[in-house]
DNA sequence: CTGGGGAGGGGGCCC
DNA sequence: TGGGCCCCCTCCCCA
């Protein structure tokens, strides 16, 4: 699988990405067929819903709500080094490219025989030991294994398994995608453009059945069903079918499943 | 109440 | 790794 998108379901992260290379610039969208148009100029916020909007304003770089995080995350747990960085920007205030973690890593790597008993700590739960080995050890048994693959969203308590997935969720919550038309904005940029279909009338999925056009091929795919004499939902109690899933659990919660 | 349209969200796949 | 696209799904509204 090239990438994926699993959602972790346990909440137990210590990894926070560097946020202010995953919130993009504002994009706005202008179809071309909008130009020539006297666009208004759009009014961003005060336009926008609240629970489209805040996050914006709410969170800022400085302000993240970041959960303590440990100074163990060494490159030996597979981690990109640039996640942690922005914990280690709030307060070292300076940037460079090896992290605080790869420095105190540093000495111990340089110390593999272990001249001082107990020297090597895990930064997470502080146990000791005497060798590197140990400790590597320990790191890959318990401590890695709680922490692997984890990248917490700053803005709620999602987490995934990898830092793209963790990009995309976050721009359901910038919402860079902009129209220029009603200011409304969205998270991905083909969001915004069949949005602007709302706005031009454009329906380019038509029904090949009857005269109806749409302009979301998810709502074509579900009038479609419409024509068809078995629906794609079925009750497993009477058999009845429905065009939409939603038809089909207001089926049952009125009460015909109501015996299994 | 049911069925259907409009609009939008989110994860997964492909390039 | 990122963007585009697809699919599935949900919510709201209306006839």
């Amino acid at each position: 699988m090239p990438r994926s998108f699993l959602v972790k379901k346990h909440i137990n992260s210590f990894k926070k990405p560097n946020y202010s290379e995953l919130e993009g610039t504002t994009v706005f969208f202008t179809p071309h067929i909008y130009k020539g148009l006297p666009l208004p100029v759009i009014p961003q916020p005060e336009i926008l819903s609240p629970a489209a909007y805040s996050p914006i304003t709410v969170w800022t770089t400085s302000s993240l709500p970041l959960s303590p995080l440990p100074s163990d995350l060494s490159p030996i747990s597979g981690y990109p080094s640039s996640l942690s960085d922005t914990s280690s920007k709030d307060h070292s205030g300076s940037e460079s490219p090896r992290s605080d973690e790869d420095e105190q890593m540093l000495p111990k790597l340089t110390d593999p025989h272990g001249v001082e008993a107990e020297k090597f700590q895990c930064g997470l739960c502080s146990k000791s030991y005497s060798t590197y080995s140990g400790l590597l050890k320990h790191k890959q048994l318990h401590c890695d294994a709680q922490t692997r693959k984890s990248f917490s969203c700053k803005y709620c308590e999602k987490e995934y398994v990898s830092l793209g997935a963790l990009k995309m969720h976050i721009r359901t919550h910038t919402l860079p995608c902009v129209c220029k038309i009603c200011g409304k904005a969205f998270s991905r940029p083909w969001l915004l453009q069949g949005h602007i279909r709302t706005h031009t009338g454009e329906k380019p999925f038509s029904c090949p059945h009857c005269n109806r056009a749409f302009a979301d091929r998810s709502n074509l795919r579900a009038h479609l069903q419409t024509h068809s004499d078995v629906k794609k939902y079925q009750c497993k109690n009477c058999s009845k079918t429905f065009s939409r899933m939603s038809l089909l659990h207001k089926h049952e919660e009125s009460g015909c499943c109501v015996a299994h």
